[in-house]
DNA sequence: ATGAGTCTGTCAAAAAGTTTACATTTGCAA
DNA sequence: TTGCAAATGTAAACTTTTTGACAGACTCAT
């Protein structure tokens, strides 16, 4: 009990809540540990919970019939998922999977909305959280739907550079994330092999530096000038 | 004055809202009309308001600098767009255009933040607009990045069907929607060429029917099964 | 009724990305 | 250390879509 307690407190997932929303969502959240790749729940279901991420990290893919998959978001340490569907009631639009072991903090529909309805006042705690999701997606879109190939690689390099870059005293900033190439392709909606062309291009032009299962950007600016 | 207050309280904007938001609300937004294809705001701009569609359309769209457009989403009569860059505070994602002329409620930030200082219960119900536009929003992103061309174009058709469509004496429905085949790809990040083509495709094979300026869906199962 | 602007159909050449196939390299665990 | 699974590199053939170009059809306002 007191275990969850500290890890809750020492998260950044209560951050802004009012002193009166945190004393209750700390008696009726649980704690619900994952292993890699384990799937916390599924495109099409409907929502009976939502989770706070508390260590590892969550992925949201879309899965096409034809077995085509899309890596939608990864959610870290801190963030919100499954919120949506506990709102508005309508079906999961994702595969949730754990990426790596993960520890998250479950919020039972039913707890919510009692949460919700003695603190009406929490209402407005989601309204951030709901905007930068949206401006997520809607970048997204805009990515995938107005540029090539080469330009959404180069964004998305600067975009991972920005959250996971990481000066390892090795030239050049590491993007430290388990990253294989089939999973940076299902973040740009093509095939790992026209990922595996482009990346051997912008390393031949000096801009990454690549080696088995590691990335370096070596040149931002040159990366901004691709990616228009 | 008395006009504004009756064009309000007529249209769907303020469903759900509690009275005692109404009455302040209708005091300080204004009325704003727009002629065909004027610009609301443009992507980038800081967001000094949100708006409420009384009449006519709003066309957000996203443009790449090699002058390519998509046609991200139409909001209706009874929607609100732009609430986003005031709660986040970052510039607007898309340009808002009107689509044949509009008639606008413009709710000023300043204005829209006193409303929600004195009456807090407000923020929850931007709640399941917000969800709604994330669902659109990511469910734009799974169609354009996991299928293929004739699929988004069977989905789509479907979806306008849905929204649009209407019986209109004729056999099967008729989409009744501006539409031309260039505002179609514009929706399906494809040049008019390719959806051209895959119309007549659909319309060899019996499923819609063609006309200058108009389409009518045959058989919506027939979609279906294209659709995946 | 007519001319201008909008919308549609079509085609050939080019480009982008997929598919299929296979070889090689790397890291890790038994 | 060896064997296996994961990850990467490469290439030819193929498919899809774009590009650029043009002709014809339709609408509407003057």
């Amino acid at each position: 009990m007191s275990n969850k307690r500290d890890i809750l407190l020492g998260s950044p997932l209560l951050a802004g809540l009012p002193e009166t929303a945190i004393e209750p969502l700390l008696e009726v959240a649980k704690l619900k540990k994952l292993v890699d790749g384990q799937l916390l729940y599924s495109q099409g279901e409907a929502g009976e919970a939502m989770y706070g991420v508390l260590s590892g990290s969550i992925r949201l893919y879309n899965r096409s019939e034809q077995g085509r998959e899309l890596l939608v978001m990864q959610v870290e340490r801190g963030d919100w998922i499954g919120e949506v569907s506990l709102f508005d009631g309508l079906p999961r639009s994702h595969d949730a999977c754990a990426q790596g072991p993960c520890e998250v903090l479950v919020l039972a529909k039913a707890d919510l909305d009692a949460l919700l309805e003695k603190e009406p006042a929490m209402y407005r705690h989601f309204i951030p959280m709901l905007c930068r999701k949206l401006r997520m997606a809607l970048s997204y879109v805009e990515n995938v739907a107005l540029y090539s190939l080469p330009e959404r690689l180069a964004r998305r390099l600067l975009e991972l550079t920005e959250f996971y870059g990481e000066d390892d005293g090795e030239q050049g900033l590491r993007i430290t994330l388990h990253l294989p190439q089939e999973d940076l392709a299902k973040m740009l909606a093509v095939t790992r092999q026209a990922v595996s062309r482009e990346l051997k291009r912008l390393e031949s032009e000096g801009l990454i530096r690549l080696a088995y299962g590691k990335l370096w950007v070596l040149d931002q600016a040159g990366l901004q000038k691709l990616a228009k």
